[in-house]
DNA sequence: TTGAAAGCGCTACCAC
DNA sequence: GTGGTAGCGCTTTCAA
């Protein structure tokens, strides 16, 4: 079913075909209905590959997310998405369940189909540069390597160090963290917790966490046993603190007046837990839009800065 | 920078540069490092739209969803990117932010993108006909119009039924529903509790809430204010539930002892608030899935019935 | 207003 | 093993 079948239909050539479907001014009223009429008889539908080979227009972006059904990368896909439309640009959405197999396998059909990505690759940069070769990349939370490639950055040291201060300042002295269980050693932000904690001459219990309710769950009975008497807890992330605080409050634990909480991303979802949920916030609606911003600049053949995006403190009623 | 470019910097035929790039087998090892290399070093990369317009493979499809941060439709969308990955399948995602304006420039650009759609329309028929001719539609919770068009229904009918008898069961006879303010009139849900209610010679005292935590905080003021002795409460959905579940507990009632509370959706979210949120449950990961088998049989060019999930009640605390 | 011809960048099928 | 030629489906000149 192409233009010609289409064409034959009406009784026309086939480029007149293409005016009445492309709304060309240069044709009559009647025949434009007549291979309208036609086209729709037909179910016809243009190639889009054959029309974006010949008008090189229509970009389309590739977004990876390790995890969808996580709200934060919910939060910033969704941004990006806002980022795009404005531009007219297609975003095509990867969801590779945290998964090197499944990322390599991503990468592997990517480029075919888009013309940049932005977004949390893992893989070793060779593996990524080989996949990625020509292609725009804008990396989150990971350095650079390479041409037509940028990064934006979280950096949640001043986040993290307020809210220590903050529990400082309150009066806490016996601090936690539940960090992220994770292949690669501890977490950035458990190193920012320990020299803030330094910083108070405090030394913190750190416990490792699975990145859910329930290891937030587990991790708290944990923490409690080895320190029955902390009085204040930071968290890798929110839904590992949303965790916690349930576990807390069964063990006899009133929030904030016995253990005050502090999670990491700031989610909407924090507003949703009795109490709402304190956060060192980053500001995801940003963090997908400045994605967006630096694809452009890639895509406009120009080499942006790393940007960095610093979190900060959100108080809302758990500490 | 085209396969011309390259060749003429390799020193070979364009055709040679093809089977290099596309690990054809009838290609000297050297030359094809050399071309290779040539590639890498000009950042070249196949277009791929010719790539496409010759391989005539590679799918992708337009997954239309009205708010992504609305954990329903991530959770759906979730699915939906399981199931097209399975086949190898892209999928270009569209948030119209529940406004008909972005949603008609959607389906305006959507045609020259994917090969189908699924998702969530709410234009009117003729409207989406216009912009969808030939092109393969799943609705999803809507009536299907047209060929290459299918439907996946949820009837919440049963789980409904359900709720309510178990309210009635449990000594409520005091029910009242929060629904959603929709600018179409009363949901199809609220037909459903108030159809319920009447088996069990009922009757419910209904509210508008917005979508939101917020509209559900409202809402129950508003409930309350009717009837004040109320002792259970079914919502339109989840988060609107959670909001309410707030509002009750801050004007003095203890859930569920005082107030029980069943949503809609059965979202994952429901189990982060105290106490877990009971709900009438869709199986949104099967919703997803179902929405991508559906695209299979019709760009397979069979006629596939309308699917219904029925859901069903979840009883977590909250009731 | 319409038709003919060129060409977008690539792969595939021939020859050589 | 390599180059020539055709052609994917379309838009866009250029003539008629």
């Amino acid at each position: 079913m192409t233009i010609r079948d289409v064409a034959k239909s009406a009784g026309v050539s086939y480029q007149t075909v293409s005016r009445a479907l492309n709304d060309k001014g240069e044709i009559d009223g009647t025949t434009k209905q007549r291979v309208l009429d036609a086209a729709r008889e037909l179910g016809y539908r243009p190639s889009r590959f054959a029309r974006g080979l010949v008008r090189q227009d229509s970009t389309s972006i590739g977004l990876v997310i390790p995890d969808l059904m996580n709200p934060f990368f919910t939060e910033v896909a969704s941004a990006a998405l806002v980022a795009a439309r404005r531009r007219d640009w297609h975003v095509v959405v990867y969801d590779t369940a945290d998964d090197p197999a499944q990322e390599q396998r991503t990468l592997a059909v990517i480029g075919s189909q888009v013309d940049a990505i932005v977004g949390y690759l893992s893989l070793p940069d060779d593996v990524i540069d080989r996949h990625t070769t020509g292609l725009p990349v804008v990396h989150i939370g990971r350095s650079t390597s390479g041409a037509h490639t940028t990064a934006i950055h979280v950096d949640g040291e001043e986040g993290i160090h307020a809210a220590v201060a903050h529990f400082a300042r309150t009066g806490r002295h016996r601090i936690g963290m539940l960090d992220h269980e994770d292949r690669h050693g501890p977490s950035l932000r458990r190193t920012w917790f320990q020299n803030a904690m330094t910083n108070h001459d405090l030394k913190g219990t750190v416990v490792a966490a699975g990145q859910s309710i329930d290891g937030g769950q587990r991790a708290m009975v944990t923490i409690l046993d080895t320190q029955p008497k902390l009085d204040a807890l930071l968290t890798y992330n929110d839904v590992i603190a949303i965790g916690a605080m349930r576990t807390a409050r069964h063990l006899g634990r009133r929030i904030p007046e016995d253990l005050a909480v502090i999670g990491f991303d700031g989610l909407h979802i924090g507003t949703m837990v009795e109490p709402p949920l304190s956060s060192v916030w980053i500001d995801t609606q940003k963090l997908g839009t400045t994605a967006i911003d630096q694809v452009e600049h890639l895509l406009a053949g120009e080499d942006p800065e790393p940007v960095t995006i610093r979190a900060s403190l959100l108080l809302r009623g758990s500490a």
